[in-house]
DNA sequence: CGCTGCGTTGAAATACATCAAAGAGTGTGG
DNA sequence: CCACACTCTTTGATGTATTTCAACGCAGCG
């Protein structure tokens, strides 16, 4: 067991900025052979993680950026009382940690929902390397505009009073995302809990439970426990863009 | 009537990077005298706008950042129905337009609360500035960095599901903002209306005329119109950390 | 087998939305 | 100066979606 660990450990570590599958939405995107080589020696790739690994807490640590090569993980901010708000859900190809960039250090925590493979970039040298490659800097505020342009969704969400169009927002965007990285956008498994998935949309547990299994009902979705298939897309973006006072 | 504006107007267009009082918080923190006048020509500086003007439209224009440099406005997206989702109001010294630095153009609308004077600099001279002025290109991360975090608040917010919480919670924010542009904290002028506050709190403006006399009740806050004045602000903490299960 | 962590389902309580009406501020025109 | 219209806000009465409280189901695992 330890031994097949170490090979899909090395073959990930092996693989260079290059022959990335997720070469198009990350850094080196438009970028030539010769500077990603540079790229390259500042992308630090890490170990498969387990869920329940920490990627970088609130306030503490080097600030870098992650980017998601495999799996999933999830942001989210510690409240006085203890509890937690979820402020994200990163699958590949997503980056992770652009809040850490300032002074302060990291504002949000990133936990690890399933095994998960990343890259690690140490700000400091992907700034000194941005610097020095023209294309990079352009290529690194696309993708931090792409992030900052993501992160509304939230919101977005958050501010529909219905909460079955929350959920049906949600499940759209995790469809759309998966679909741009090459999988079945019908076919989803969730990474997280009921529980995960409830703190995220401002609901209970309870709530989510309830809406699964309506939907299930009106035929939209098939849900297996964390396998939800979306067999009617056309209701499911109708629930989804529904104003607040329709019933349903 | 018109004399005062132009002078008005003339006074804010010679004012140079390195006299506007927001230096600290904005682009040129950090950067040489040589290197400023630099940066001072890609920056153009507009005359006033007035409560209604559209800074930029969602999806169109040359992509560009503005900094408030006084006033205020609102970001918001149209949703499917028509209506939209306030996404963020912005004060004196914050970025707006971080959305817009991808190749898909601005994802959101920013709207003139009042009277507001903003710089603008289009996002091809700032990435060319950038890139030959060291400090500025870490400078514009911090900054993209210090937005991002903001952003992070509105979940939080929406993520209460204790009304009351969320205008706490708001209120604070806000106190703390005018704080760091040197405001009494505790004298808010909103520039906002019930309506624009009820959306961006994804709630309705009924809802927040009631928690605006009930906390003027409970000797929390001393409400004139837009005018407020948080006269307990230990009380206004503990009902912004509030568990949400925890009645008032 | 019984434990434990998740998830589902039911019944009841409640916070917020909705519906409805009236008050306060502002502006216009007679 | 007043009457009128208009918008924004406040307040009250009622309805309802979601939370809360509680119990049960079910898969995984020692």
């Amino acid at each position: 067991m330890a031994n097949v660990t170490s090979i899909i450990n090395l073959r990930a570590l092996r693989q260079s900025c290059g022959d990335c599958g997720l070469n198009q939405l990350c850094l080196p995107a438009s970028i030539g052979g010769h500077d990603l080589d540079r790229l390259d020696h500042v992308v630090r790739q890490r170990p498969a993680l387990e869920r329940g690994d920490i990627l970088f807490h609130e306030g503490a640590g080097q600030p870098a950026l992650f980017i998601v090569r495999a799996g999933s993980l999830k942001t989210y901010t510690t409240l006085a009382e203890g509890d937690v708000q979820i402020l994200g859900f990163h699958l590949p190809g997503e980056l992770v940690g652009l809040d850490g960039l300032s002074a302060a250090g990291h504002r949000c925590t990133a936990e690890v929902l399933e095994r998960t493979i990343v890259c690690e970039v140490p700000f400091d040298s992907l700034a000194e390397v941005a610097a020095r490659i023209p294309g990079l800097q352009q290529q690194l505020f696309r993708i931090m505009s792409r992030e900052f342009s993501r992160e509304l969704e939230h919101p977005v969400m958050m501010g529909r009073k219905q909460a079955i169009s929350r959920l049906a927002i949600f499940l759209r965007s995790l469809s759309e995302r998966l679909e741009g990285i090459g999988h079945d956008p019908h076919e989803i498994t969730l990474s997280m809990s009921r529980q995960e998935l409830a703190n995220y949309l401002g609901l209970v547990i309870e709530t989510i439970s309830r809406l699964f299994s309506r939907m299930q009902t009106l035929g939209v979705l098939k849900v297996d426990r964390r396998t939800v298939r979306i067999l009617d897309p056309a209701a499911l973006a109708m629930l989804a863009e529904m104003a607040d006072d329709e019933s349903f």
